[in-house]
DNA sequence: CATGAATGAGGATTCATTCAT
DNA sequence: CATGAATGAATCCTCATTCAT
C-alpha cells in the first residue's frame, strides 16, 4: 500500500503544480511557488520529482496518455465521419473538464517545448492528431456529409483550436457540463450560426 | 527627421522583440536573445528602452491601438448585425496579418499580464471587446439572423477564440490572403461545416 | 532555538556587511564582497536578506534603537543640563564602541538616504536627536551652567560633530576606553584647551 | 585668449560635478548625471575630462593646492603656537567657504581613496597636515598656553574635526561669515563652553 | 519525508566609456 | 564642441538544484 500512498501524493503534487503552471505559466513558475501551493519548501519537492521539468514532463504524458485512450476507442469504433468527429469533440471537452490545467499548459507551451527531444512524444502525438482529424473530415467530404467547396486543412485547424481553445476559459463545475458545451460547439460547427430556413 | 529616424528604429527593434517574443514566450526570451536578433548587445537595447518589459508594453499598446481604430471604424459604421460580424471578422484577419507577433503575444501573455497595474489596458479593451461583440450578436438574434437556439456567450468564445488563435499558426505571405481566409473563416461559422441543402 | 540559531547567524552577517560599508562606503561595495568576507558565494547571502539595501536598513535601524534605548534612559533621569550633555556623549562614544561601523555608515550615508522614503526614519531620529540637545543645551544657558554669547545652533552642531566623528578613527580595543575618550573630550568642549588661571 | 576660454568652461564644468559628487557621492553620481547639470550629454563631457576620476582628481588637487597655499603663508609667518592655531582654523573655514564641495568630497572619500596610487597625494598632504597641527599643539603645551593635561593626539583629532565637519552643513551665504564662524568655533574650542569664573 | 542553508549559473540592468558624424 | 548610438564589463538579484541533518 505503500506504493499506492506514494502515488497518490505525487498525483496531489502534479495537481498543485499544473494548477500553477497553468496560471502563470511555466517559465514564470518558482518551484517555491508551487511548494508554498503544496505546503512544503521548495527543496522537499526534489524527494518527490527530478526536476521541475520532469514535474511538466509527467502532467503532459499523463495527460495525453488518457487522451489517447479515449481517442482510440473512438476511432477503432468503426463510426462513420460525422459521428466519429462528434465523439472526438465530445472526447476532448471531457479531456478539457479533466485536465484542464494540463490543457491550457499544452496550448501555451507545447510549440516550444517540442524543440527539445525529451518533449518529442509532443510532436508525435501532434502527427497522431492531424492525421486522425484530417482522415475524418476527408472521408466526411468523399461522403458528401461534410462541405467540398472549404479548404480541408483550414477546417481542421478551425475545429481544432475552436475546441482547444475552450481549455482558456473553462471551468469544471460550471453551469455547462462537458457534454452540454460539446453538443453546442458541434451544433455551431456543424450547421453554423445563422438560422437554416 | 532625426524624430523620425529614431522612431524607425524603435519600430524596427520592436519587431525583432515581438517576434522572439511569440516564438519563445515572453518569460522564456532573454534579452540577449533580442539583441543578438537585432545585432547588437544586450546593454544597447536600453539605450532605446526603459526594461524588457517597456518594450512588451509598447508593443500590446501599439497593436491594440491600431485594432481599435479598425473596430471603431467597423463600428461606426451603423452596419446590421451580419454585415457587422463579417466586418470585424475581415479586419482581425487584417491585424493578424499585420501584427501576427503581437497578436500572438496578446493571447499567450495577456492573461497573467493583466494583474499588473501597469497592463490594465489589457482588461479595459477586453471588455470593450466583449461588449462590442455581444451587442452585435444580441442584435442579430432579435433580428433573427442569427440562430436563437445557443447561449450567446458560446457563441461569443466559439467565434472570438476561431478567429484570434488563427494567429498562432497564420504566416504573413503565404497561400491565403487574410481577406480568403476571413471569407472561408465565415463561411463556416455562419454555415457550418455541413452541406445547406 | 532555532530561530536563536537564526538571529545570530542573520546578526554575524550583518556585522560583517557593515564593516565593509564602512570601509568602502555603502554604493562602493559589491554584494561579493560582503559574501566573500562571510565566507559564502553571493546569491546565498539572498537566502537570509532581500536586498543590500534591506542589509543597510537592518544596520542602521537596529544601531537606532539600541541608540535611542540608552538616550531615552539618559533623558528620563531628570539630570541637570551639563550632567545631561556628559551623560548623552558618554553613551554616544559607548555606541561608537559597540556600533563603530554602523556609526560611520550613518556618518556617511545618511544624508542622501534620507530621501528615500524607506529610510525616512533617520530623518525622525534626527530631528527628536537635535531637540534633545538644544534643549539640554538652552536649559544650560538659562541655568547659566553654558555660556550665553554663543550660537546655540553652533554650539549644537560643535558639540554633535565633535563625538560623532570620532566614529571615523575610533577603533574599539585600544588604547582609551569609551568612557576615557568621553572624559576627555567632554573636558575640552566644557573647560576648552587653554589652561584656567 | 582660446586657452582661458577653455580654463573657464573646464573650471565650470568641475564646479558643477563637484556640486552633484557632495550631493550625492562620488560612486552614487553617474557621469549622466553630471552632464544633465551641465546642460550636454553624457558623452560630451568626455571631449573635456579623460574620465570620470580624472573630474574628481582635478576637483581634489585643486582644493588641495590652494589650501596648502594658505596653510604655507601661515605656517612661515612666525607666529605663537595659540596665534598659530587660530589661524589655521580661520583659513580652514575660508577654504570651506570657497570651496564647499571639494571639502565635503574629501571627508567623505579620501579614506578609500587613499589606497590607490593615483590618488597618493592625499596621504601626503593629511601626513603634512598632521605634522603642522601637532607641532603648533605641542609647542603650545610647552609654552603652556595650552593645557598638559590631555592626550595631545586627542586634541588633534578634537580639534581638526571640529572644523572640517563643518563642511556638511556650512553653506556659503547665510548668516554667519566664514571668519564669524572660525571665531565662534575657536572660543569654544579654547575656553569652551562653560563661563569662566 | 522534510528542512535549512548553500550553490552557481544565468538574467536584467546600469554605466563609464568610445567614436563616427 | 556636441550628439547619438553602441560597447562591454560589472552589478544586483533570481532560481533550480543539492545535501547534510
Amino acid at each position: 500500500m505503500t506504493g499506492n500512498a506514494n502515488a497518490e501524493r505525487r498525483a496531489e503534487l502534479l495537481a498543485t503544480a499544473a494548477q500553477v503552471f497553468a496560471d502563470q505559466g511555466y517559465n514564470a513558475t518558482t518551484v517555491r511557488r508551487i511548494a508554498d501551493a503544496a505546503g512544503m519548501l521548495a527543496g522537499s519537492l526534489y524527494y518527490h520529482f527530478d526536476s521541475k521539468e520532469s514535474m511538466l514532463d509527467e502532467i503532459l504524458s499523463t495527460f495525453l496518455d488518457e487522451l489517447w485512450a479515449g481517442y482510440d476507442t473512438v476511432l477503432a469504433a468503426g463510426l462513420g465521419p460525422r459521428e466519429t468527429i462528434e465523439a472526438l469533440v465530445t472526447e476532448s471537452f471531457r479531456q478539457i473538464d479533466r485536465h484542464g490545467p494540463a490543457v491550457a499548459i499544452y496550448q501555451k507551451e507545447s510549440k516550444h517545448l517540442s524543440a527539445q527531444p525529451r518533449f518529442g512524444y509532443l510532436v508525435d502525438s501532434q502527427v497522431k492528431f492531424e492525421n486522425a482529424w484530417l482522415r475524418a473530415l476527408e472521408r466526411g467530404v468523399a461522403e458528401k456529409v461534410f462541405r467540398g467547396d472549404l479548404d480541408v486543412r483550414l477546417v481542421y485547424r478551425f475545429v481544432r483550436d475552436t475546441v482547444w481553445v475552450a481549455a482558456s476559459w473553462y471551468r469544471p463545475g460550471g453551469t455547462h457540463s462537458p457534454e452540454e458545451i460539446a453538443r453546442q460547439y458541434l451544433s455551431m460547427v456543424l450547421e453554423g450560426i445563422t438560422p437554416r430556413t
